[in-house]
DNA sequence: TTATATAGTTTTAAAATAACACTAAGTAAT
DNA sequence: ATTACTTAGTGTTATTTTAAAACTATATAA
């Protein structure tokens, strides 16, 4: 099969000295052209949330080429997983390694990207905002959290819908599986804190509004067992101090069986 | 280590110096990163589900070169969604052109298939069993329905696990949104017939395993005005005859909003 | 006519949820 | 030191939802 029938799959027709440019870095990374057939790109898009000040954030990335925010994400490597491409790619614009990540969607409109079919693997992660510690990325030249209510409403690609999606996804899976919101917040927190995040996320839709009935819940939950247990440490601010609580169950992957 | 030495069977995440020379490819040619670099290959799997005298059973073909069963699917073709992918090779398998079909999972591990990285974005479906016509198709020599406690432990690739997730998928979903259980059900059917439809699915999970609880459920559904209507005709056999019913709300893929 | 099989109905007990107001322990200002 | 203020923390009751229980009705088959 000769490079020349790769351009079957763009819309450009390239010049000669393109086609040279091509060859040669096939010539040079012979395994990264083993394809003989179409087949479409596949990446994995990240909508990463967090709490700051009480207020939901979801990171973005301005990308270099298009100069529009957009979520992070990349293209698969050849021997790895969705689910490792979406770790990695978190990993490399953040630097956040332990982030609770979750495939939720896929978007494979023909015509999402206008460079080609490229198939995006949507996950949504969630990380307390203290740990944090943003670089920006190779094809990134800015990075920044956004409030989520005031998300730009000209985003890459359909990474807006992509973000509502997510956003919904998250407030499903946060009373489904209430530990979810473990991931929001520190090692350790106080019940307010973790009553807040219940009622940032999911709002109207959570349960348990009132301090005393949230309280009752989540000392009962998982066979009265609890969800939390005290650490012995208090938080001191300018009132009454309050204790503070570590998980009792895990937040982690496992949540998600 | 340079790239061309990457290993295609290795399952680990390529080491920081690796990433960082691929991105240097990347970065000279960003152009050509979408078309012309390696691909994987994506398919679709779909684990069709449907009721044969009350009993859970899955669609099978036995594929032409493995002889093991299997599910149903293949390859996206240019230009097609991943879920127009999944209609398509479920009509082309089995004749079906109006079942309940939805995307749950991801699987990518790069060694799943023998025949090099491909991922599978599988599907559930939901039939009535009656409708059916099943016609070998292209790449199978023979297809069957199985009774779901019957499926043979030897599915070609990770079909036996996506067969369970599938499955566990479909409890859940029937659970959450109840109308699904009419993708199992011809136009018009006895309450007798609905109640089956969600004992068979979810078993203990369901919360109404009494008659006359799911009776009370489903006439006060959706604020009262309840989820099926009488169509006046009455079901006879040799005992006495009972109502039908037929939907009140659509049982298509709009339940998935 | 009688036996049998499935259709169809109402009430009560138990459990989960929602609604409600006050006391406790700290800080800041006077 | 007293007072005002802010957040932490706690129990009880009414309401709603769910679970559990028995009997009558209408057809066919023998």
């Amino acid at each position: 099969m000769s490079i020349l029938s790769f351009n079957l799959t763009r819309s450009k027709v390239m010049d000669s000295k393109k086609i040279k440019e091509i060859q040669k870095v096939k010539d040079k990374h012979p395994d990264l052209f083993i394809s003989e057939f179409w087949h479409p790109s596949i990446a994995t898009d990240v909508a990463l949330f967090t709490l700051r000040d009480g207020k939901l954030c979801i990171l973005l990335i301005k990308r270099k080429v298009e100069k529009t925010w957009a979520l992070p994400g990349g293209f698969l490597i050849k021997g790895e997983s969705l689910d490792a491409c979406a770790k990695r790619e978190l990993e490399e614009e953040t630097g956040v390694k332990d982030a609770i990540l979750k495939h939720f969607k896929n978007y494979s409109n023909p015509r999402r990207d206008y460079r080609g079919q490229i198939i995006s693997a949507a996950y949504f992660a969630i990380h307390p905002s203290g740990k944090l510690r943003i670089s920006a990325a190779s094809d990134a030249i800015d990075v920044k959290w956004c409030v989520y209510d005031d998300i730009p409403n000209n985003l890459a690609f359909d990474h807006n819908i992509i973000c509502k999606d997510a956003f919904k996804e998250v407030q499903k899976v946060i009373i489904e599986k209430p530990q979810l919101a473990f991931g929001f917040l520190k090692d350790e927190f106080t019940l307010t804190e973790l009553h807040n995040a219940f009622l940032s996320i999911a709002g109207e839709k959570f349960r348990f509004k009132e301090k005393r009935n949230f309280r009752k819940w989540i000392s009962e939950f998982d066979e009265g067992s609890g969800m939390v247990k005290e650490t012995g440490n208090m938080k001191r601010g300018k009132q009454r101090p309050a204790m503070m609580y570590s998980p009792r169950i895990a937040a982690d992957k496992e949540i998600f069986d």
